[in-house]
DNA sequence: GTGAAAGCGCTAACAC
DNA sequence: GTGTTAGCGCTTTCAC
């Protein structure tokens, strides 16, 4: 009998089943199981028998099965806002890093994801029957009443999902610290180019007490929007209404890309003219054309902390909410210098 | 008996099954999946009535339960290489316009995503059972041999898997459509920044090509870095070997920026002294600090192709893989100017 | 139109 | 240590 290699198997010949692996490898179904999921109670033979079968035969466990049978699907499932917005992408390796240990899959939707189907990426992973949410954006109305299931609420502390923890970098401290950076350079002039969601607000709190504890009130303009376009049009009317102005915060690293685009259009420089700091440390900041000094949030740490709540959830049940507060950290580079004069 | 909303079941509450929404309506458990699965062979009544039973109840269908049953999940797969790659952001939309007919969902993973778990994303689609896969990246060698369900290999046609479709937007042409547009202002000693995967290589390809048509051979460098340092790193290199280049190509538009940065940096200005010309049709090619003139992939068109070449392999089965090529459009910004003397 | 019944491929008690 | 036995919550013939 000529020995079948997994993919030469038909293409629609049914899938192996763990009935099948048990017969070839001349054991049960269930020995087959505690194989699968790692007991230490099966002999070593059985046990070499039992993955060899499974790799004559190219079996693959069905997840819908486990699911079903197992009231637990091992996944979790993480909402974010937009793809573009790629501070998820550290978060999420954070998360990964910790849920390795258990073996938990993480699955990931933005706001529009499927809109086609479910109603919401949440009613979307409650009918996936995932373990616990993460929710890594603004939370919506729905959650107001809370979530069925282990959920942390990450990047946002201003707004609360009842019986979910929070995880978030201390964005607060972070507006601070870049607001002291500036003061130290000798900077008294001032602007803020603000965004919409809770983590500007918390920026531009953390930005103005800083400012205020040394006696300086900044210009603060922005209606919410948080793109490019709008740092470059705020900070072009900041520039024409504040000629003064020796520094320019923006909410993130994009809008300081936009401000640094207006700063030039005016004929400035940065930093020699205009000193221009960031929040994200995204591959904008890093990027030779701008150099940008910014405010790293940490956000790997961010969602380590997140999944630990999440796994601590998922063990003992404690009752009270907690928030895991991280803290940020600034990286100089470029775009800030000295006061002049 | 007081009305009970869906969110006020206490936590560990076993959620409803079919079953209680079919106790609750008056009827069978199978009406109850008629109705979900929007049979018409139901009277518009017992409709109703189920209808409030499973809103009354707050109950959602096991996903888990019905791929199990059904022996399909409804869900095909999207593997990507990487998050910070935008491009397929436009291509998931114009993946979900043509699933949203068929209320098919989406789920997306990056190669490294769920590492710890899985092999590799392919093998995680496979263990979910996903309807299809859509190879949204550089095929890996595993696929070599075919996957087991349909699939399409989308923005990339330099490699192949067996047995699936294409669709890619047709980066041979978008090369050559960067050359036309500088050899139109009057370009003739340009540089091409290039890199690594397939879509450079077309691109570079196409570009070289039109150039040869008019009797122009440009300088090309690059060692197959994609990201905005290597544009920086080569672009910098370019001038300095060649420094009579009036224009520039850069495969993408990250690379376009590192490239704008090093002609800045060698005392030149863009499109001045030197046209800079990128390709993807960014954020940062629409950037108030870029205005860049570039090459739009049209990546929803690629989307929509990839998802009604799945749909047509569910259906049909049609023996024979397509390819689908998409045309790229140019888009001219202010970063192109007519060549000077 | 509607209901009954037989699984889908696993996990988890439990008995041996 | 290993095998047996029930289901998990659906979909889907097939009768009625």
């Amino acid at each position: 009998m000529a020995e079948k290699s997994p993919s030469s198997r038909s293409p629609d010949a049914p899938r192996p089943t763990i009935y099948d692996v048990a017969t070839r490898a001349g054991v049960s179904k269930s020995l087959v199981s505690l194989v699968l999921r790692g007991s230490s109670n099966v002999s070593a033979e059985r046990r070499t028998a039992v993955e060899t079968a499974i790799a004559e035969l190219g079996y693959r466990p069905s997840q819908a099965a486990a699911a079903l049978a197992g009231n637990r699907t091992g996944t979790i499932g993480v909402i974010i806002d937009d793809y573009r917005n790629l501070w998820f992408v550290d978060f999420l390796h954070g998360m990964q890093e910790v849920l390795a240990e258990r073996g938990i899959r993480v699955a990931v939707a933005d706001r529009s994801f499927n809109s086609h189907v479910d109603a919401s990426p949440l009613e979307g992973f409650l009918a996936m029957r995932v373990d616990g949410i993460v929710v890594a954006s603004e939370p919506s109305d729905e959650m107001g009443r809370g979530i069925g299931v282990p959920a942390v609420l990450a990047g946002n502390r201003l707004q609360q999902i009842p019986g979910a923890d929070i995880a978030t970098s201390d964005d607060r401290f972070g507006g601070g610290l870049a607001a002291n950076h500036l003061l130290g350079l000798g900077h008294r002039k001032i602007g803020h180019v603000t965004g919409g969601g809770g983590s500007a607000r918390e920026r531009c709190e953390g930005f103005r007490e800083a400012l205020r504890n040394a006696g300086v009130v900044p210009v603060i303009v922005g209606d919410g929007g948080t793109s490019e376009q709008d740092g470059f049009r705020f900070t072009r009317q900041l520039l024409l209404t504040h000629p003064g102005i020796t520094a320019v915060f923006a909410a993130n690293d994009s809008m300081a890309m936009g401000a640094a685009a207006a700063i030039k259009d005016a004929g400035l420089q940065v930093p020699r003219d205009v000193s221009l700091i960031g929040y994200d440390n995204s591959p904008l900041a890093s990027s030779n054309l701008l150099r940008l000094t910014t405010v790293d949030a940490v956000n790997g740490e961010v969602g380590r902390r997140a999944a630990k709540a999440l796994l601590a959830r998922f063990d003992g049940g404690q009752q009270d909410t907690v928030i895991n507060l991280v803290e940020p950290q600034l990286v100089v580079r470029g775009s800030t210098a000295e006061a002049r004069e």
